[in-house]
DNA sequence: ATAAAGCTTCCAGCTACAGGAAGGTCAATC
DNA sequence: GATTGACCTTCCTGTAGCTGGAAGCTTTAT
């Protein structure tokens, strides 16, 4: 299979598969003797794996990591779990964050009531202290 | 005042003080004979609105179409406007993948009671499908 | 024969800076 | 007067995770 139906079947774009070879997130692939890379079934399932990583927002240096512990099947699983806490802790803070954000924004959006800039209480507001 | 104190003051650091002078996010700043960049108290305000519009995670585009708003005070004030709910639109977007994505990590972490990844359940979560 | 589609590599750019090198300047100290 | 240390300057590189585009192959279809 070449490149852009790995890509079809995926969902990743050949841009950024190349690129996955590129940082060694995938291994390098197999090439023609035109130069083409050429892939198996074996690689669907890497960059499916790596998809599913990727929407729990996980960095690809954690990816690479879970890639790399997986080839060796009597390793401890406290990687894996340390990885996904870490995560989901990090998922929290942001929440925070974002619920702190909300608050203000919202209440710069309710302040101006005005036409023009001069009066416009959203920019004192943030001029403010 | 130079560039360290007016780093120090507003907690901007001289790096990314000129950074701003780079792109044009600042004015180009009065220099001595030497060289040194000089500034003055008004300086310290702008600095400040731009820190606090980048506490609320504005992008650094918007905080210059903000900054170029306010020197003329007739222009209407719905650009503002417009910017904070922009802003407070996305904030809600990603406040709602993250609820999400909190929802997928919890339910993975809890998964797994396995001690060696090749019986991590985890991983086979992420491989699934 | 030619055109279109697909492949390759390499280079640039995106955001918002931070780190560091190489070199000039200023104030204080010996 | 010389030196030290703290500042200042510019310029280059790197960060994360790609995307776009150029220049130049190969393959396939017409």
């Amino acid at each position: 299979m070449q490149i852009k139906q790995l890509a079809s079947v995926t969902g990743v774009s050949p841009k950024t598969i190349r690129y996955y070879e590129d940082i060694a997130l995938l291994p390098q692939a197999k090439r023609g003797d035109n130069g083409y890379r050429y892939y198996q079934e074996q690689d669907i399932s890497s960059l499916n794996f790596i998809r599913r990583c990727k929407e729990l927002r996980m960095p690809l240096a954690d990816i690479k990591r879970l890639l790399a512990v997986q080839s060796d099947g009597n390793a401890p699983c406290a990687q894996v779990d340390g990885l996904i806490s870490q995560q989901l802790e990090q998922i929290r803070i942001a929440q925070y964050e974002l619920q702190q954000l909300e608050q203000n924004l919202q209440a710069l959006a309710n302040c101006c009531g005005n036409e023009q800039i001069k009066d416009c209480e959203i920019l004192q507001q943030l001029r403010a202290n």
